[in-house]
DNA sequence: CGGTCTCTTGACGGAGTTCAAAGCTAGTGG
DNA sequence: CCACTAGCTTTGAACTCCGTCAAGAGACCG
């Protein structure tokens, strides 16, 4: 658990033990329960979390009440609602366990105060965003040009693993497509 | 000119005039006459561009041989293809200035050496990464629940000043809409 | 003026949605 | 171990939004 944040550090930037520690304290261990909320629309987001183990959903409801899902995360990814953890703005989505889900999670202010003491942690973070705005813009932009077929295809094959260990019906909301047209897509 | 990006700096950290003018000194002025190309398809992005005035959109060329255009950027915006740049891979999009349009670009290499002498950097583009992040999902958010119809009414009433400066069949393209569409769009 | 770039019109077709209903499946309790 | 229920997936028919194609009308520029 440990080393898997630490691992995930050294990725990107050297830390030394003792730094690595003093970040480490920062983090909280929680595990949230299938079906768990994270995050509630509404909420002002004061965390990110880094999962060690589990499924993570964000998802919305729209105005005809139907559930929206913008993202999913697995194991060693950050996850946050990042406009508003930076703004500090009430959250436009809900932040979900999908399985039984571990995190460490670190508030904003005791971030804030580890990227004064630690300023390896501002390049840290920045090329975690860099790396989010390249993967939204990777998925939108395919988004765009195919269709639903190649759209649902391509994440089975892409992505085997999250066809396995979620329910249908979500991988439809994420792929804005509805469901009954994705058992079509399936059929022929 | 130089004020211009000092002022934009000095939103999110603070310099001290002689760390300004040694960033200012890794910044190149350029001016792009209307349709010159910034970067091209296929080349490894090799800068970071400030925009003192004008005009750039980022568009790619699809199957069918139809430009289109990802995103605009005016007076006062960063630009850059974030994935050729930060991973140095061939570009999937060209930028191109839809006016004639004058620049402060800085290259890849100059900025990583900016980045490890003048820490308060890395603050900087962890910011301008973030708020890059929450524009994009603001965009495809909207995007993704709302019709045509209300993308392009969403359109006109937020961003009057893209609407007088570019052609409707760029503005559809960025929507995601044919030309024609829009044109009945219009009318009613 | 002639040409190129931009915007509009209208007929048609197709991808994907909506609605209503039924079939499956897995977990839960009796 | 069966029965029941809630959650998930499938079907099919009608409908809608929007793209495609082909053509024409302005508008701007040399």
């Amino acid at each position: 658990m440990k080393t898997q944040l630490q691992n995930y550090f050294n990725r990107h930037i050297s830390l030394t033990e003792a730094q690595f520690e003093e970040v480490y304290s920062c983090f909280e261990i929680k595990t949230y329960q299938k079906k768990d909320l994270l995050l509630r629309e509404g909420e002002v987001c004061q965390h990110k979390y880094f999962i060690i183990d589990g499924l993570i959903r964000s998802y919305y409801i729209d105005d005809k009440g139907t559930e929206k899902i913008t993202q999913f995360a697995i194991e060693n990814w950050w996850v946050t609602n990042t406009e508003s953890f930076a703004l500090q703005r009430p959250s436009n989505i809900n932040l979900q366990a999908v399985e039984e889900t571990t995190v460490l999670r670190i508030k904003k202010d005791d971030l804030d105060v580890l990227l004064v003491e630690i300023p390896a942690l501002e390049k840290f973070f920045r090329i975690v965003a860099e790396n989010m705005v390249i993967a939204i813009q990777r998925r939108y932009g395919f988004y765009m040009k195919m269709n639903s077929k190649i759209r649902y295809e391509h994440f089975v094959e892409w992505i085997p693993d999250f066809a396995q260990r979620v329910p249908l019906y979500m991988i439809a909301s994420y792929l804005d497509i509805t469901p009954e047209y994705l058992s079509q897509l399936r059929k022929g």
